[in-house]
RNA sequence: GCGCCCGUAGCUCAACCGGAUAGAGCAUCGGCCUUCUAAGCCGAGGGUUCCGCGUUCGAGUCGCGGCGGGCGCGCCA
């Protein structure tokens, strides 16, 4: 049993009303459309210092908000020549005559125009939205990721691109574009000769059988450490790799072997976090295109001879990008190039084909983009490194492929299941699915902690710190919308009558709606194949403040102002204040299963 | 040496096109549960945004120069 959302939705809300409303009302006052552009959000509510009891803020006002949306005048003096911003927005404020539809009020504050929402209004526009499939763009986005290599310990550092890789795909599907998940598993090349030549030494049926990835990564690791006292293993190791290449039987039927025994546990480590590929186009499955490739290459002039390689040229690169080393074999740059050009004759005219891979590959893709240009120069531009930072441990060290640690993917989820069990025995009450619950909130944790961050920077992964239950982690998403379901049903579910938009006034209820109207752009500005932005930060602190105001909204509405405190501020809140109330629970709901989904996060109704 | 990335609170990280008083979380301190999840909420303290110069009405954000860290620079992947 799992807890993600079946389908991907999109809640559909009249997102761009207010700040439409706002630039047709100045158009009139404003030559030439220059308004277009200039909504924009002020900081959030400061506490002012300058006085109040320290109590209930709700009432004393003890928090001064500037605005919801505001116009700054700044960019409007070229317009209004000879005006300074404070006399423009005094200027547009006259001119206007009121607050536009959909706002309260609007003031003039220095060089800013301030429009306050209609709370009634802004209720009415986000919780009428309806939650509907995204419209097709057309387009066609390949995204590669995760790529793990069969021979080597999947270790954290792999985590950040498979999660950072599903969840752009995600992102990008729920924009309407067709996207095609490809792994891009490391099934060949000279690391494979390792693992051959590492299992005829020592290699045993039964402990392959019973240690599976397990047992193959011991073997790995063995077989470098003598490697590096006995050189000659290398040359074995790369003879092995060539004979495989040549199609050798026996060579090959160990390898067919491995790959498949990684492939099906990898599968299942896969599906508990929510990760799924359209195709496991591993490096050896590009094998049969290669000579062709270098054949196109040959004919055209590109290839040439240079000590001993077979190189080409590559736009703005010093160095040449080898393609056949001297030995005759080939290297994982040829393999990368004929992927691409394989990707282009399947997916003709592709408008982005993602490689969601560490940044310490930046040059390798350098060349191999180089590569593909030249071949294909009507898909020049299309192929993007979506690149991310070393991932590293407590102490700042990069975990290492070649150290002891045989991690596998499924021992790190095991470890954040089991983390996650202790939390749910000790926090929750009796559930008769705590593993499944656990499993969920183990890689919720797992998969915020990577999806929280821009990829840029280098991440330190502290087990410990990933695995917090509070703060900004991906339990506490969870668990907000485990509270809504909780209130929801302890109301006897959604009543089907009418609402009133107008008792959700209080700041904190706007608040919340706020988060509410962001949260859609947000995605855009995440994953956006137009601005090639893919950053899965921006979303997810979006989805944070939305968890985070209804916390507050929540234990607000038990207070009330009136010092009386009341625990059930929804189910006690009498048939009108209830039903409105249970509308805005309920979209908060819909919104955090959406939007932890795509973070490919579940959303368990209770934990 | 050259190229790319990074430098923000004690720690981990944010900050949409350059915009108002640089925000969260953790940690510390102080409040809030008999009743729908306290895995929560409210508050306090904590900053020369590495340094300098420049661009402009305005710079954490853009440019140049430093300093510090990371990664990469042909036959591994």
């Amino acid at each position: 049993m799992n807890f993600f959302t079946r389908r991907i939705t999109v809640l559909r809300m009249d997102l761009d009303f207010f700040r439409h409303s706002i630039e047709s009302a100045l158009a009139p006052l404003v030559p030439d459309g220059a308004v277009r552009g200039l909504v924009s959000e002020p900081p959030p509510p400061k506490v002012d210092r300058g006085g109040g009891s320290g109590k209930a803020r709700r009432s004393s006002g003890q928090r001064v908000k500037l605005a919801d949306l505001s116009v700054p005048c700044f960019r409007l003096t070229r317009a209004f020549e000879g005006m300074k911003p404070p006399a423009i927005a005094v200027h547009l404020l006259t001119g206007l005559a009121g607050p536009p539809a959909g706002f309260s009020d609007v003031v003039a504050n220095g060089p800013y125009l301030n429009f306050f929402y209609d709370p009634a209004v802004l209720a009415e526009k986000v919780l009428e939205g309806e939650i509907e499939p995204a419209a097709d763009t057309g387009l066609t986005i390949l995204v590669e990721y995760s790529s793990p290599n069969i021979a080597k310990p999947f270790h954290i550092g792999h985590l950040r691109t498979t999660i950072l890789g599903e969840c752009l795909a995600r992102m990008l599907e729920h924009q309407g574009h067709t996207v095609v998940r490809i792994n891009h598993l490391g099934d060949w090349g000279v690391q494979t000769g390792f693992q051959i030549l590492a299992w005829r030494r020592w290699g045993r049926d039964a402990e392959l059988e019973r240690g599976g990835i397990r047992y193959l990564c011991d073997l790995y690791v063995r077989i470098n450490a003598e490697a590096e006292d006995d050189p000659s293993l290398a040359d074995q190791a790369r003879a092995l790799f060539r004979s495989l290449e040549e199609g050798d039987a026996s060579v090959r039927e160990d390898w067919r072997r491995f790959v498949d025994i990684t492939l099906e546990e990898l599968g299942r480590s896969y599906g508990r976090l929510g990760v799924g590929f359209d195709r496991y186009d591993g490096e050896s499955s590009y094998e049969t295109m290669i000579p062709g490739v270098l054949e196109e290459l040959d004919e055209s002039g590109m290839l040439y001879e240079s000590e001993g390689a077979r190189v080409v040229d590559v736009e703005g690169l010093e160095e040449p990008c080898i393609l056949v080393k001297s030995d005759g074999a080939t290297i994982y740059q040829t393999r990368d190039v004929a992927a691409a050009l394989f990707r282009w004759k399947t997916w003709p005219g592709f408008s982005r084909c993602l490689y969601v891979v560490a940044a310490n590959q930046e040059f390798h893709f350098r060349q191999v983009f180089g590569v593909f240009d030249r071949m294909r120069p009507d898909g020049a531009g299309r192929l993007r490194h979506v690149k991310f930072g070393m991932v590293r441990d407590a102490a700042g060290d990069i975990f290492s492929t070649r150290g002891g640690a045989s991690a596998r993917l499924d021992d790190i989820l095991d470890e954040a299941r089991d983390r996650a069990l202790d939390l749910v025995r000790e926090k929750s009450g009796p559930l008769q699915d705590e593993m499944a619950v656990a499993e969920a909130v183990g890689c919720a944790a797992l998969a915020y902690e990577f999806l929280r961050r821009s990829p840029n920077r280098d991440l330190r992964f502290v087990f410990e710190e990933a695995s917090r239950p509070d703060g900004d982690t991906g339990p506490y998403l969870q668990y907000t919308h485990a509270r809504c379901c909780s209130i929801i049903n302890e109301c006897g579910g959604m009543p089907a009558g009418p609402w009133d938009p107008s008792l959700l006034d209080g700041p904190e209820e706007v608040e919340v709606l706020k988060a509410l109207l962001r949260l859609p752009s947000a995605v855009g500005r995440s994953a956006d194949h137009g601005s090639d932005a893919y950053d899965t930060s921006t979303f997810t602190s979006a989805l944070m403040e939305l968890a985070r105001s209804f916390g507050s909204f929540y234990t607000a509405s038990g207070d009330a102002g009136s010092g009386q405190r009341y625990r059930y501020p929804v189910r006690d809140a009498g048939p009108e204040l209830r039903a409105s109330r249970l509308r805005l629970v309920d979209s908060v709901r819909r919104a955090l299963a959406w939007g932890l989904h795509l973070l490919t996060i579940q959303a368990p109704e209770r934990m």
